[in-house]
DNA sequence: CATCAGGGCCCTG
DNA sequence: CAGGGCCCTGAT
C-alpha cells in the first residue's frame, strides 16, 4: 500500500468559467468509470494531480450560479511551486473542464429536439470533464477493455496501490497515479501479478512511448479531429473503441462519435429508437443527420441523464446491459 | 466441476 | 477483412 504524501502548503484562486456551466453535472459524471484519484460531493469536487513530477491536490468549490459561474479552486502541494506553475496548473483545469467553451450554440439549436429538450434543460451546462492526463486516460481506456466494470475497479486498484502513492489534503486521501518510466521498469510478469492479464503488455508499451516522450499530449490538442486519431490509434492497444473516448473526453471533439461499441448500442437501441436493437450505422447516421458537428456532445448528454436516473432508480434493461 | 463471454485489440492468413 | 488468441473472473 502506498504512503502518504502529506500536501500541507496551499494557494487558492477564483475561477469564472463561461456561463452557463453546471459544476456538479460537469464535475461528477455517473456513467464515467470510477476511480480513487477523484472524490465528488456536491458542490465540491476533489482529485489528486501529478503536475510535472510533482504529487498535488486540487479542491474544487462551487461559489457560484449556472448562470453566474464561479469556482474557488485550492491548489495544495507539498514542496514548491512558483507562480508560474501555479498558472499552467490552472490553465491545464480549465482546459480539462471545458470552461472557456461557449456552448450558446448547441444549447440554442436543439432545444426544441424531440430527445435533448428536456435533458438540455435539466443538463443545460454540464461540460466535457476529464479526470485524467491523456497517460492516465490511456491507462483508464487500456483496464476497460474486453472486461467488466467489476473487473476494471479492481485492475486499477491493484495499479494505484501498486505503482501510485496517496496523497493527503484538507479533508480527504486520494489515490494517485505514477510516472510512466515507473511502469517503463517493472516486468511484464510483475504486472502481469495485478490480473491484468494480457493488458500488460500495452502498459509497458505506451508507458515507455511517454517515459521516451515519443508523444506530446498537448501537441495533439492542436490537431483536427482526423489527424489526432491518425496519432492515437497509432498506439499499442489502442483500437477504435478506446480512441473515440480519447477525442472526445480527453481532445474534446465533439462530433467524436463514428463507433459504436456493442453495449453502447443497445443502451441508444433503446434510447433514440425504443427498439432492443438497431443497427450501428442507422444509430449513427441518425446522430450525424440530426446532431452534426455536436453528435458526440449529444450522446453524451443523453448518456449522462440515464445514468444519473439510474443513481435513483431502477432501470431493468440498463441494469442488463451494463453488467457490473 | 467445466465452460464461457465480457464496456477490444493485435496479428495472421 | 475475418477470425483466433489473449488474461482473469463470476455466472451458469
Amino acid at each position: 500500500m502506498p504512503k502518504s504524501i502529506i500536501l500541507d502548503k496551499k494557494k487558492s484562486a477564483t475561477l469564472t468559467p463561461q456561463s452557463p456551466y453546471n459544476f456538479n453535472y460537469t464535475f461528477h459524471k455517473p456513467s464515467h468509470f470510477p476511480t480513487q484519484n477523484i472524490k465528488w460531493e456536491k458542490n465540491i469536487f476533489y482529485q489528486s494531480f501529478i503536475f510535472k513530477n510533482k504529487y498535488c491536490g486540487l479542491k474544487y468549490e462551487n461559489k457560484g450560479t449556472i448562470a453566474k459561474p464561479k469556482i474557488k479552486l485550492s491548489i495544495y502541494y507539498k514542496d514548491k511551486l512558483n507562480k508560474k506553475q501555479i498558472t499552467e496548473i490552472i490553465n491545464e483545469v480549465k482546459w480539462r473542464y471545458d470552461f472557456e467553451t461557449d456552448f450558446s450554440e448547441f444549447f440554442n439549436k436543439f432545444k426544441k429536439d424531440r430527445i435533448l429538450k428536456d435533458i438540455i434543460k435539466k443538463f443545460k451546462g454540464m461540460r466535457i470533464s476529464c479526470d485524467y492526463s491523456l497517460y492516465e486516460f490511456l491507462i483508464v481506456c487500456i483496464v476497460l477493455q474486453n472486461a467488466t466494470v467489476r473487473r476494471s475497479v479492481q485492475m486499477m486498484q491493484n495499479l494505484f496501490d501498486k505503482y501510485g502513492k496517496k496523497v493527503r489534503f484538507d479533508s480527504v486521501e486520494l489515490n494517485t497515479f505514477w510516472l510512466p518510466k515507473r511502469l517503463n521498469k517493472v516486468s511484464e510478469d510483475e504486472l502481469r501479478t495485478l490480473k491484468i492479464g494480457y493488458r500488460a503488455k500495452f502498459l509497458k508499451r505506451i508507458s515507455k512511448m511517454f517515459a521516451n516522450k515519443e508523444i506530446n499530449e498537448y501537441e495533439i490538442r492542436k490537431l483536427g479531429k482526423d489527424k489526432a486519431k491518425e496519432e492515437l490509434i497509432k498506439l499499442y492497444g489502442i483500437g477504435p473503441a478506446s480512441v473515440w473516448y480519447i477525442l472526445f473526453e480527453v481532445y474534446h471533439h465533439y462530433d467524436a462519435f463514428d463507433y459504436i461499441s456493442p453495449w453502447e448500442q443497445k443502451i441508444y437501441s433503446k434510447l433514440i429508437f425504443n427498439k432492443a436493437l438497431v443497427s450501428t450505422d442507422r444509430i449513427l447516421n441518425y446522430f450525424k443527420k440530426t446532431y452534426g458537428k455536436y453528435r458526440m456532445l449529444a450522446a453524451h448528454y443523453i448518456f449522462e441523464d440515464i445514468f444519473w436516473k439510474r443513481k435513483h432508480e431502477h432501470i431493468e434493461w440498463l441494469e442488463k446491459e451494463i453488467r457490473l
